[in-house]
DNA sequence: CGACGTCATTGATTTCGGTCAAACCGAACG
DNA sequence: CGTTCGGTTTGACCGAAATCAATGACGTCG
């Protein structure tokens, strides 16, 4: 829990509240839905997923090791942590986490810009949701995987998806089909290349942020 | 600024870093976006729009009296507050917005609990633009309104809604036409009736959570 | 009051991505 | 080493929403 930034004290209450989850690879319905938790991922990586009515489910978002994640609780959709591979997590009944971080400015701090980082990135995928094409949103979704997990690779990145095509397509609003389908152009446009299900070579990622359909520019 | 519940010493430090900002119906750019900035909501409503390449833009989001604003600076794309209508703002550099709130517990707390809301509210919308299809996302939308903006009636809602259908139709990533169609349907279901360009009379709420994909029971 | 301009609605047609179906691949097993 | 089974890729076709094109309504300003 080093990555909490915590002092002694809080350290010890938070340790109070923990709630240690081990979850493997699959496993869904990792934390108790009925009240808002706070989840710390220590090892592992997982995916939140929300259930609208008839079985359609939408990947919120993917989260890796020492990433945050609030998992609020039931109101007008379903939200559920799931496992992509084995994990180790550390889950907080949200309130109380928060009554803690009241006494403790380096684990608010933490919390507070976690938050934003949440908030900015689940903007950006309403943007990718509500504007983009399947093309740009498979590029996106690439650029931020790049930059989240991917190993620098000569003018790109080197990345080990541990999610599905199912999972990627849940989380960017495409069937299947259609994130293979556009997989296969970026392939053929010479922007990537594959081997195997999980690995995926970005060969060129500026002209991908391009595909992308991020602004010229900065970064 | 009462309902920043900030104490004393906090709100005089918080007009220093104050910047009052009317804002005339229609006008754009209404904060700098360099810097991130936190905005408070005085009076009036204004829209969050975000430009991905290419002059698209996505409405992220409609803010009303008392609301917060967490207003990024330009990254991969562009942010811009746009008002509504005529406005009276509050804008505040965020880092410094921040800054100030580790030493009061209440501007702390107030300005968490918003960015939690925020946070609910673009899950729910990625999961609307993920997985729903057009009347789901303008049945949502009115809900959403109803719930934030609209004035009980019956066994529904009124409503006086300041947006165009441009921006709803931004808002929730279908086009004008397909707005209109909708709310048509929606008007011949018998679900709501309109009259002129903003008014819309929820006729039977409970049916329009139905027709938005909710989940049944609860709230 | 009337004419104009903007915004909203309605209709015809196109298109992108979804659906359905078949072939293919790769990892785990005997 | 071959089989099997889930996941992936590819292809043919379909449909919901976008686009294109008029028409219609509202508000506002002379």
């Amino acid at each position: 829990m080093a990555s909490l930034g915590a002092n002694e004290a809080t350290h010890l209450r938070l340790q109070a509240l923990t709630r240690y989850v081990g979850a493997r690879s699959g496993d869904s319905r990792v934390t108790d839905n009925s009240a808002s938790q706070v989840v710390l991922v220590v090892e592992g990586a997982v995916k939140l997923i929300a259930s609208a009515s008839a079985g359609r489910t939408q990947v919120m978002g993917f989260y890796f090791k020492d990433d945050f994640i609030y998992v609020p609780a039931r109101e007008t959709h379903a939200y559920n942590l799931c496992a992509l591979k084995d994990c180790e997590l550390v889950a907080f009944p949200a309130t109380e986490f928060i009554r803690l971080a009241q006494s403790d400015k380096t684990l608010n701090n933490n919390f507070l810009s976690h938050l934003l980082c949440a908030l900015s990135r689940c903007r950006e995928k309403s943007l990718a949701l509500g504007q983009k094409t399947a093309r740009e949103r498979v590029a996106t979704f690439l650029v931020s995987m790049a930059e989240r997990i991917g190993a620098p690779f000569s003018n790109g990145a080197l990345l080990d998806l541990p999610m599905s095509r199912r999972d990627i397509g849940d989380n960017i609003g495409l069937t299947i089909e259609t994130v293979s389908r556009q997989m296969t152009e970026l392939r053929n446009a010479g922007l990537v290349s594959t081997s195997g299900r999980s690995q995926v070579k970005i060969l060129d990622l500026a002209a991908l942020k391009q595909e992308a359909g991020h602004l010229p520019g900065l970064s």
